[in-house]
DNA sequence: CTGAAAGCGCTTACAG
DNA sequence: CTGAAAGCGCTTACAG
């Protein structure tokens, strides 16, 4: 047993002496603390009971996935937005660890986090109003419940970039333009499959649905995307390809291709941080500052759980479009690749 | 005040009752447990004694600095290593939050961890011998201790990679290889320098100082150092750059300078995670598993917590040298590249 | 600077 | 399924 009584009897002092040590205290001979602490390592002390911490927040994933790049720049940011309220955060699971028949809030209360920035997927979208029913303090991060005013959460809405970043092809003068988007479709990309079906429409563009494909979120995703869309009878003259991954998979496909971007093919990318200037050329992009939302989430999470908050954040951030060097005219001559890598021109009888 | 004894008056039962509802206990009424837990949520209710969280470890940056992809791989591959052990894993910045006079475990305790993975920076590795000291449960992660046997360590030695790196630059043919190194010498780093100087220096190759130039572990500290590089009267045929952000900077820096990569210019880029496969052409890159080393880093704290190991861990795991496409022979022709663009050949007199 | 003792907030056998 | 009461592990005025 590790018990402040254990290190008091084993050095022979009184348990008022080692809780002074352990806490700290001003007023204790310091080569008793030293000697007390030593002892509680050796003995592999920890408070068991004691004063509680109370000022962690709980990082929640509603899954057991990994830890990937977009959960880091949000977590980046709920660092920065915490950082004045002294919070610590804690990455939890309900996957992992939530027991059957205990609530939200007794998990949390047992994990000792006071409020939590919860991430969902397609598939937990269900935990987010349930935790808000019981009560708990809670933000969701990159992900919107308009449907329930309970629920506090801040996200992008990328429909008003996407349709930016395509009517900014169509002025270019591209008519075919194709879109490569999540197999998942959460409402993130939801926006941006509409953000292209509005500026088609508002341009009286018809939406070719071979130009539609449906990819993998990684870089195997974009290269399959450009295979299936460059392979077309009618291969499309731009892209806009709706998760970075995609993208970076994409243009290093191009190369290999032998397709000058933006000369034979455009490419509008997606951006959460800063990939769009890792890759030459630098990417035409539909951007989004992730730890920006994460900031804003750990702020208002550490506020509404210190009070000074009350109503629900209930925030859409808009993204913005960047035009860099992986847009430009549709080229006079179009290129079809076939699987096999021969390349033959495409019949001047398809038209623009 | 938020207690027991204040949810329990409210709702005319007792502090017993209370309890149980808190801690999912089986035999308590589902509806008086609901019941209590909506008035816990409404009046804040945390544990402010009891029981305390026994699961959790820190993951402790030194300095309060953000929290970069490097990080993130880490903390990803801490959470696989803990996961078997069912541990949390909480942020925590020493910089930030501890306090004059309190010693580390002090600190720790009072943040309710059981032990820490600490990462350090230069300026903060007598850390980790005086947490080693104090004999908290520890382990070092990305950084080596050779000289003080009580810091359990797990890092990387990428001496090695660098040298087979700069090895296969001198077959193909190089002779003028440059380096563009970190300006903050960590051990990393100092192995890299290592490993290009044994390279050259078994291959007998003189070193020559103008060409290795010091640089921001950033995209810009690529460019700066190519445009540094390839304006000296005898630029080198072949770079290797140790960050991974650098050498993405480099590629873009090349093609904005119309150079062919590896044609004109053979590149070895660094690389902690899958950098490599994002850009065109795939680098030939010395890699590194970042977050395997999180996760051996993991596994051995919560054992070490457990109470299953004693031994420090110390090991030091070799990174690995992957050819991909950005390295060929020497140009046959070499350019040098102004700071205004000028492109001018190098004079044949310069040596091979 | 230290100890004896009161007390806090919680948990948990025990009784019903 | 619930409560009264004992008890745990800690902290902290108070006294010296």
């Amino acid at each position: 047993m590790s018990s402040v009584r254990a290190i008091a009897k084993k050095l022979n002092v009184s348990i008022a002496t080692v809780s002074r040590a352990l806490n700290n205290h001003p007023a204790i001979n310091a080569e008793t603390s030293a000697k007390i602490l030593k002892a509680a390592n050796e003995i592999g002390y920890y408070n068991s009971v004691g004063r509680r911490i109370t000022t962690n927040l709980g990082f929640v994933s509603t899954s057991d996935n990994d830890f990937f790049e977009y959960d880091a720049l949000l977590l980046a940011g709920v660092r920065r937005g915490i950082a004045q309220h002294k919070f610590d955060v804690t990455i939890l699971s309900i996957e992992r660890d939530k027991v059957e028949n205990e609530s939200y809030t007794q998990f949390f209360l047992r994990k000792g986090v006071r409020g939590v920035i919860v991430r969902t997927l397609a598939r937990s979208r269900h935990i987010p109003p349930a935790i808000a029913k019981e009560g708990f303090p809670m933000v969701v991060v990159a992900d919107r419940f308009e449907d329930d005013p309970r629920v506090a959460y801040i996200s992008h809405h990328s429909g008003d970039g996407s349709r930016r970043a395509v009517e900014h092809l169509i002025h270019l003068g591209h008519r075919r333009i194709a879109l490569a988007i999540h197999l998942e479709r959460d409402s993130d990309h939801h926006d941006r499959y509409e953000g292209y079906k509005q500026a088609l429409l508002d341009n009286k563009l018809d939406l070719d649905p071979a130009l539609v494909v449906p990819v993998c979120a990684d870089i195997n995703g974009g290269i399959s995307a450009m295979n299936q869309l460059m392979s077309l009878p009618n291969p499309p003259t731009a892209i806009y390809f709706t998760d970075p991954h995609t993208t970076v998979g994409a243009i290093r496909r191009a190369f290999a291709m032998g397709l000058n971007i933006p000369d034979d093919l455009s490419i509008v990318g997606f951006d959460d941080g800063d990939m769009r200037f890792r890759v030459h050329p630098v990417l035409t992009a539909v951007c989004q500052n992730t730890s920006s939302l994460g900031q804003e989430a750990g702020q208002y999470l550490a506020q509404k759980v210190a009070g000074i908050v009350d109503e629900p954040l209930r925030k859409v951030a808009q993204t913005f479009f960047e035009v860099n060097q992986t847009t430009g005219q549709p080229p006079k001559v179009r290129t079809r690749v076939l699987p096999d890598g021969t390349r033959m021109e495409v019949d001047a009888s398809y038209g623009s």
